[in-house]
DNA sequence: CTCAATGCAAACATTTTGCAAAGAC
DNA sequence: GTCTTTGCAAAATGTTTGCATTGAG
C-alpha cells in the first residue's frame, strides 16, 4: 500500500484505519477515532494522502471531508438533516460531456441535493 | 428584486453589483470590488443572499465562492492553473438519476476536473 | 545512523459575535 | 420614530509553521 518512500508510522496506520471505518468524514471525526495522534499530524497526513491520491477531499458545503479513493461514486446530501450517502450508478452521460471543446476531462464529481428517506 | 421585508441599502446594492460583474468569486474578490463596505457586512449579506436563494454558494476545493443563482450550469476546474469556467449543457442523464429510491431529488451540481485549453 | 515524521506552542488566517451608532422605510 | 442594518473591535474557530525530539528504515 505504501512503499514509495513513505514511512509506515503508527500514526499513519491509525489514520488510515479511521478513514476505512467510514466514508466522507470531517477532519475532527477522523481525529476523534485516533485521539492519541496529534491534530497537526492528522492535517499533514491527510494532505499527504490527498497528494498521493489515496484519499479524496470533498467539500459538500460544510468544510472539508475525506474519504478513501475507492470505487467511483457520488453523493446525496439531505437539505434538511445534512446526512450524506453514496450512490454507485454514475448519472453522467459521457456523450454530453465530451462536447466541451478545449478542455481535457480527467475526472468529475456529482452532488445531488434533496431530502432523504428519513426526512420525507 | 427585493421587497420581502429586506432593506435595499447601498451596501447590499454594491455587493449585488460586484456579484453581477463576475461569476464564482471568492469573498475577498467581492469585497475588493466594494472596499467601502465593511468585511463583516459582506459576510452577513452573502449569508442573507444565500438564504433567500439569490446567490449560490460553491465550494470547489479552495474555499467558498459565490455566484448569482441564474441559469443552471456547471463548472470546469483546471487542475493545473485552477481556473474555473462554466458550461451550459447539463451532462446528467435524468433517467439514471431517479433510480435513487427513497431520496427526493431537488437539485444537483457537477464539477468537471481536467486541463483547460491554456494548460494543454 | 540518518533523515523523515511527530508534537508542541505559537503564528496566522478566517469567520462569528456583541454592541453602539446610523439610516431605510 | 422604529426597527433593521452597519461597522468596529474582540472573540472564537480553523489551519499552518518553526523547531527540537522521536523513531522507522
Amino acid at each position: 500500500m505504501k512503499g514509495r518512500g513513505y514511512k509506515a508510522t503508527p500514526q499513519r496506520v491509525a489514520i488510515l484505519e479511521a478513514l476505512a471505518a467510514e466514508q466522507h468524514q470531517s477532519l475532527d471525526e477522523i481525529h476523534a477515532k485516533c485521539p492519541h495522534v496529534g491534530l497537526v499530524t492528522v492535517y499533514r497526513t491527510l494532505d499527504l494522502f490527498s497528494e498521493i491520491g489515496a484519499v479524496r477531499r470533498l467539500d459538500l458545503g460544510d468544510g472539508s471531508r475525506y474519504e478513501l479513493a475507492e470505487a467511483h461514486h457520488h453523493h446525496l446530501i439531505c437539505d434538511s438533516c445534512g446526512s450524506i450517502s453514496e450512490f454507485e450508478g454514475c448519472p453522467i452521460d459521457p456523450e454530453r460531456l465530451d462536447v466541451e471543446g478545449g478542455f481535457e476531462v480527467r475526472s468529475h464529481s456529482v452532488e445531488v441535493y434533496g431530502n432523504c428517506a428519513e426526512c420525507l
